[in-house]
DNA sequence: CAGTGGTCTAGACCACTAT
DNA sequence: TAGTGGTCTAGACCACTGT
């Protein structure tokens, strides 16, 4: 299992540095899931050892790896593989606004709908890297907070990928489900935001007219190896919705 | 001026991990314009000589602050300050969506209005840290490409932070300007995004009917010391104008 | 050529965590 | 007390840049 890990590194043509190769290596093992989510992978002197590295070259890669948010250090205690922590909300996923504090949000998830597609929108089987005909499950959703709808989403996810997600609780958060039962770990996000005009079924749900603007947030989630996990489209309700960002 | 600079760092008490003394006084040092954008900092030897500390702790220290977007390195030229590049296009503060390659967006810019003005809102003049009564620089401007409006801005500035801005070419970035006509160098921006409804003006502007969907970003640009530079509100044409996010 | 940052080593000592 | 990551040092050699 850990053979390929302890294969010598390229120290004579060096077309990349010792530390990109141990980081490479490092992220094709979490790839591989030779640790799971939450476990602590070996001390930067061991790691330097396997690789025949100094722990500073190790250092290194474990640091970049950290930035990626593929892993966590806690000084005195370890490097871990990173996971979703379901008490951190929906920071580092989800942007509301919070007008009120952080701990007093908790939406209430009401789901609506749950569907598996012969045939899914062109759009979203290339989004999945699927092939037509194949399935698609989908997910419709609506968070509400304090009685109020917030937005509505649609998550869709390759049928033969997540089998019998339908028989969990989905009004719980996704993503630690899918680490929990599926072993699939959420890794990044790409989200593209626009403003639509809601058509009936967003109105109806939202509780707002038809044409008013909402928010369109249509997010693909990858795990490992850029692999395709989830698309998702979120429509917010205006006054109750809207989306953080620090740029650097 | 760069005596702050010499002064002994605190190695006795180490609230601050030596790098992070270096660091904030690197900061302070660029805040206070000892080194210009554009310009070459001393090399990492000189720094640790300085300082009284190894090149790697320098070397952390300015690892940070390029990973902050404050400085850049390149390998055998030395360390700069980081400037906007006016060859970036929009792609390090603004995220138009892109259909066509990059080098074929330059969307044309049109002043609509520039105007002081001596009674801005609450919320403009609390946000620009400015009291009732101070004068506010507004400025009108609409994007286009192929001839097509693609959105519309609102700027506000303290009118005593950039006297005789309005002299200048506004049809051009707005940030080189600020850098090299007012030494006001843009170092991050924070940008909350929302779907509304377009009012009367902006539905005219973008050539939309009124009330039709746009999307609205308020953002606040924040030079050295968290000081405020701008603050602007952009409506996009939900057709032309989308927004996009790596999120980790 | 000399000077720069990029990479890498082999240590040292510290603060934190758990037992 | 033992083990972890966090910080720091004082070198070394390399690749890249400009003259």
């Amino acid at each position: 299992m850990d053979a390929d890990i302890e294969d010598a590194l390229d120290t004579g043509g060096r077309d990349r540095p010792l530390y990109r190769q141990v980081q490479d290596r490092l992220q094709a093992a979490l790839a591989d899931g030779v640790w799971k989510p939450g476990e602590m992978l070996p001390t930067e002197s061991d790691l330097g050892q396997r690789f025949q590295v100094s722990t500073g070259t190790v250092r290194q890669a474990v640091l970049a790896l950290v930035r990626e948010g593929l892993l966590t250090r806690r000084a005195g205690k370890g490097t871990f593989v990173a996971r979703i922590d379901p008490s951190q909300g929906f920071d580092r996923f989800f942007r509301f606004r919070r007008d009120a504090p952080a701990a007093d949000f908790h939406p209430q998830i009401k789901v609506l709908d749950v569907n598996t597609l012969c045939r899914a929108e062109p759009s979203i089987l290339e989004t999945l890297a699927l092939a037509p005909g194949d399935e698609v499950l989908s997910i419709k959703r609506l968070q509400l907070q304090d009685e109020t709808p917030v937005c509505f989403s649609i998550s869709y996810f390759s049928r033969a990928m997540v089998p019998l997600l339908e028989s969990e609780n989905l009004s719980e958060r996704l993503y630690p489900i899918l680490e929990e039962r599926f072993g699939l770990h959420v890794v990044r996000a790409d989200e593209l935001l626009r403003a639509v005009a809601a058509d009936e079924e967003v109105g109806r749900l939202l509780q707002i007219d038809e044409k008013s603007p909402v928010i369109l947030i249509e997010r693909t989630v990858y795990t490992y190896r850029d692999r395709v996990l989830e698309c998702r489209k979120t429509y917010g309700r205006s006054d109750k919705f809207s989306y953080k960002i620090q740029l650097r």
